[in-house]
RNA sequence: GCGGACGUGGCGAAAUGGUAUACGCAGCAGACUUAAAAUCUGCUUCCCGACAGGGAGUGCGGGUUCGAGUCCCGCCGUCCGCACCA
């Protein structure tokens, strides 16, 4: 091999190897234990980004190191291949999204090879297959049969001009985002998942998962939204009929301060009063029509209009007027609440504005309560005071009571609330999973039966913007009633892509099954051992994977009630973003790759300029890479310029996996440099490391080093205590994920091992330490930069093939030592440093510390009150 | 507003309650070179000091501990998520 460092060459051949032996072929009747490695997998875009490198870096470290730990390790890979973006690239370039989406994994599948991910290809999939998608709609029948699947309306965005249904996506300030009219709001019938069926499980087996982040798991159970509370009837009569008006709440034990009730503007009782009042139509019109944002919302001034109706205080007997509110929410709960102006602060705004009353039934002892202004501690829980029977009664056993004298009356009970909703799938798109659905005039809605299943989306139409293309195919729409055999009219909606992504990781087990959605070998290899994803998917695709699961498993197509036993979540690829803004406020920005910085003589920043005309640009920090702030770096490019080793070095050094990782042109010339470091290495002391082998019969890699041979020399000894520990400090940070100081373990292996032929070349036995050595630098640093390892491995003549190799193991005997240095503290501060004999007992230790010149500099005489002696590490004289 | 994470050199970062700044980047000096690049060697937290040496130091204030970047309490700041949830 060349003596110059050639990764594109080195790759090449290694990648050659590894697909020749089917080197990542992933089989279940194995003795070892498994380990399921999996990776998000990509939308097939056109090309990787670097969240795509990081991403499957992190993977395969992990997948490489567990294969050395012993494991059956399968990491597999497939293309989220449906959506939106493929049919806007379609309208661009009159392509069929099928052909767009097939081009585009082929190109990444290349890009994904050339990084020399160890991948078990055999096991790829695609979710616009129909032998993929066609299980979508066998589960969603058999979702259906049991009810967890249902029709109902839904609201959707209506671009009025292209006649068209718009994704949220699509929406841009309120205005169709190709046409630019103002988007309207359609009720049109669509299918739920009932999703809120399995909220208690969902949100209870959260504990079941202690391999999740914590953050991850808080964000779910806010998005459950678990809250326990009353429901409330306030009965009325209407027309003459008696009716209820239904709230809920958490604080029953204000129920009795209440002075008004509203609801929302959708409520129908809004509808109802508003029919004879011009002005109150047009406030329930104006709030409907109001932003959507959430954001917004919760800043919204608290407007409200009474509605002229009122209710029946269920305990009191009292009327209470109803309102309409801007800030009640039909969505949650039964769009109606009630007012207690007191004891919550937007009820107590409401009231102040309005001009209603705001009796105190709540006391907090030692405060003092008045209406005129709203103090923090009125929402606070105390004591129930102007509240009848209630009267010093604590929350909750006011909340009792109360309950149960509203069960005695048949107005209320104890009620669970749950903010999760039913997850609609239904898309008005082109490109996804038709929903197996036929309609016919005479027998209504009829599931498609599954001998007819799947139903295939054709894959040559070319959206134009202008609604869903398969309405207007004959061939797809005009179908035959499966029950009475008469002519039906096909549906054309698709499903919302997660569906798809909900039950890949499953698939991969048996991607190759026709005759089931899952067969035996899913038992072999879920769960999911460890998952690895961008945080963005923290909630809506895990929350939908472990809904999907349960489901599957309630069904019995599997047998876990969690998918994922592990879950990583990768930090964001950042970099520095620069821009211009001209005299016309009008922004461009630059890639930091034309920028050049400036710098003082200490290296400190002082500007920044574009290399092109070299006048100045300005920084607006660091952020993700996107192409709107035009700070992305391709890939492609670097593993071109530097390979792939390189790539994946510098995505492990620059910063933990959890963490934010800032882009660094230097940085990954830096791993580059590593890179060329080792092989120049490698190469200069060849045939010293080769040798040992050789004369040997044998190699030292999986065995202690032989006993002879430990302590020959200090410069041996030296060496071979500072590749052990830090083999010792890289075997626990590997364990724990932390692959930033692995790789920097592995640089200071190679600084060790140059430091050693430097001081010493002529040591005797430094040949067979730096055997011992490198083999152990190169098993270390073989799961981030494998192409490079493999190459070394084979040339310096180590045993084996090092996929086959083991993670090394520490011989404790190389860290033992005659004489140690112990740190010498007096009272807590570093006051010098004594050698002691490493075998020393506690009060030798103890008596060679109160000797030394530094204790008695700084004890000076002074009566000691203690010694704290830490073994192997330092001696505390407190005075 | 609620919840979470984080705050360490010029920069990315390390430190399993025990020598803060490992490893790398940038910078400076030197070697090699006609020269540059590449490569190699050394230095590089701040302050005082010519040196020896001394002092300060992990956002700020307090606490626990023989000992705190690390644990606890309170502030300040940054980032992320959720957000009129009754």
């Amino acid at each position: 091999m060349d003596n110059q460092y050639q990764p594109a060459e080195i790759e090449r051949q290694v990648q050659e190897n590894w697909t020749r032996q089917k080197a990542f072929r992933a089989v279940e009747a194995d003795g070892r234990p498994k380990y399921y490695c999996l990776s998000m997998f990509p939308y097939p875009s056109g090309k990787l980004h670097m969240g795509h490198v990081r991403n499957y870096t992190i993977g395969d470290v992990l997948t490489r190191y567990h294969r050395m730990r012993g494991f059956n390790v399968m990491q597999p890979m497939g293309w989220d291949a449906f959506g939106l973006p493929a049919e806007n690239a379609a309208m661009a370039n009159s392509v069929p999204p099928a052909k767009w989406t097939r081009d585009n994994i082929a190109y990444m599948k290349k890009q994904l090879q050339s990084l020399g991910f160890a991948i078990d290809w055999e096991r790829e999939l695609a979710t616009c297959d129909p032998s993929y998608y066609r299980w979508n709609q066998w589960l969603f029948l058999r979702m259906l049969d049991r009810g967890l699947v249902y029709k109902t309306t839904g609201t959707v965005n209506w671009d009025p001009v292209d006649q068209t249904v718009l994704a949220n996506e699509q929406v841009i300030d309120g205005r169709g985002w190709r046409t630019g009219a103002p988007v309207q709001k359609r009720e049109i019938p669509m299918y739920y998942m009932r999703i809120t069926a399995y909220a208690e499980e969902l949100l209870a087996s959260l504990e079941e998962l202690p391999g999740w982040p914590e953050r991850v798991k808080t964000m779910q159970a806010n998005w459950i939204g678990r809250s326990e509370g009353v429901n409330i009837a306030f009965p009325y009569a209407l027309d003459g009929e008696q009716k209820q008006l239904k709230v809920f709440t958490t604080r029953a034990d204000t129920v009795m301060g209440v002075s008004f009730c509203a609801v929302a503007a959708e409520h129908p009782l809004a509808a109802h009063a508003a029919k004879n009042d011009p002005k109150l139509a047009a406030f329930v019109d104006e709030c409907k029509r109001g932003s959507v944002m959430e954001a917004d919302l919760a800043t919204m001034e608290k407007k409200g209009m009474p509605t002229g109706l009122y209710v029946t205080h269920p305990l009191t007997g009292e009327q209470v007027e109803v309102w309409v509110g801007n800030y009640v929410l039909m969505t949650y709960g039964e769009g109606a609440v009630m007012g207690v102006p007191a004891h919550d602060e937007r009820d107590f705004a409401f009231a102040r504005k309005y001009g209603l009353p705001i009796p105190q039934v709540i006391a907090v002892e030692g405060m003092t309560y008045s209406s005129d202004a709203w103090q923090p501690w009125y929402a606070d829980y105390g004591v129930c005071v102007n509240s009848g029977p209630y009267d010093g009664l604590d929350f909750q056993a006011a909340t009792d009571a109360i309950a149960r004298d509203l069960k005695a009356k048949k107005l209320g009970e104890k009620q669970v609330q749950w903010r999760l909703r039913d997850w609609g799938i239904s898309r008005q798109r082109y490109w996804g999973t038709p929903v197996p659905i036929i309609h016919c005039e005479g027998c209504g809605d009829v599931a498609v039966p599954d001998d007819q299943l799947p139903v295939v989306l054709p894959e040559d139409c070319v959206p134009d913007g202008t609604g869903n293309p398969l309405n207007k195919r004959a061939d797809f729409l005009e179908c035959v009633c499966p029950e009475c055999g008469g002519k039906a009219r096909r549906e054309t909606d698709t499903m919302d892509t997660f569906v798809d992504s909900s039950w890949y990781f499953l698939r991969y087990a048996c991607p190759d099954s026709d005759k089931a959605m899952l067969d035996e070998r899913v038992k072999h290899w879920l769960p999911v051992d460890q998952y690895i994803g961008g945080i963005e998917h923290a909630i809506l695709h895990l929350l939908y994977s472990r809904f999907w699961t349960k489901v599957m498993r309630d069904l019995g197509l599997v047998r876990i009630g969690e998918p994922f036993a592990n879950l990583l979540t990768q930090g964001m690829v950042l970099n520095e973003i620069f821009y211009r803004k001209a005299a016309t406020g009008r922004i461009t920005y630059y890639n930091p790759v034309d920028v050049d910085i400036r710098t003082d003589d200490k290296g400190t920043r002082i500007g920044a300029a574009l290399r092109s005309d070299g006048q100045p640009v300005e920084s607006d920090g660091i952020g993700t890479m996107s192409k709107s702030k035009n700070n992305g770096v391709d890939p492609q490019k670097l593993i071109e310029e530097f390979g792939a080793d390189t790539a994946r070095f510098f995505m492990m050094f620059a910063s933990p996996p959890e963490q934010t990782l800032e882009w660094s042109d230097s940085g990954v010339e830096g791993g580059y440099r590593y890179m060329k470091r080792l092989w120049a290495f490698a190469h200069q002391w060849q045939a010293a490391i080769a040798g040992v082998s050789k004369r040997r019969n044998g190699d030292y890699t999986g065995h202690a080093f032989p006993d002879d041979l430990g302590s020959s020399s200090p410069t041996v000894a030296g060496l071979r205590r500072e590749i052990h520990t830090v083999l010792k400090q890289a075997s626990f940070d590997m364990e724990r994920k932390q692959f930033n100081t692995v790789a920097s373990a592995a640089m200071k292996m190679l600084n060790a091992l140059q430091d050693g032929t430097g001081a010493d070349g002529a040591a005797k036995h430094l040949h067979d330490a730096l055997h011992e050595g490198f083999g152990i630098l190169l098993r270390v640093l073989y799961p981030i930069t494998p192409h490079v390892c493999h190459m070394l491995w084979n040339e310096l003549g180590y045993a084996g093939d090092l996929l086959d190799a083991t993670w090394p193991e520490v011989d404790e005997s190389a860290l033992r030592r005659d004489e140690i240095e112990l740190v010498l503290q007096v009272n807590g501060k570093l006051r010098g440093n004594i050698l002691v004999p490493s075998e020393a007992s506690r009060a030798v230790v103890e008596g060679l510390a109160l000797e030394s010149e530094a204790a008695k500099k700084y004890v000076a005489g002074q009566p000691i009150k203690k010694v704290v002696v830490v073994p192997g590490r330092l001696v505390n004289i407190v005075v």
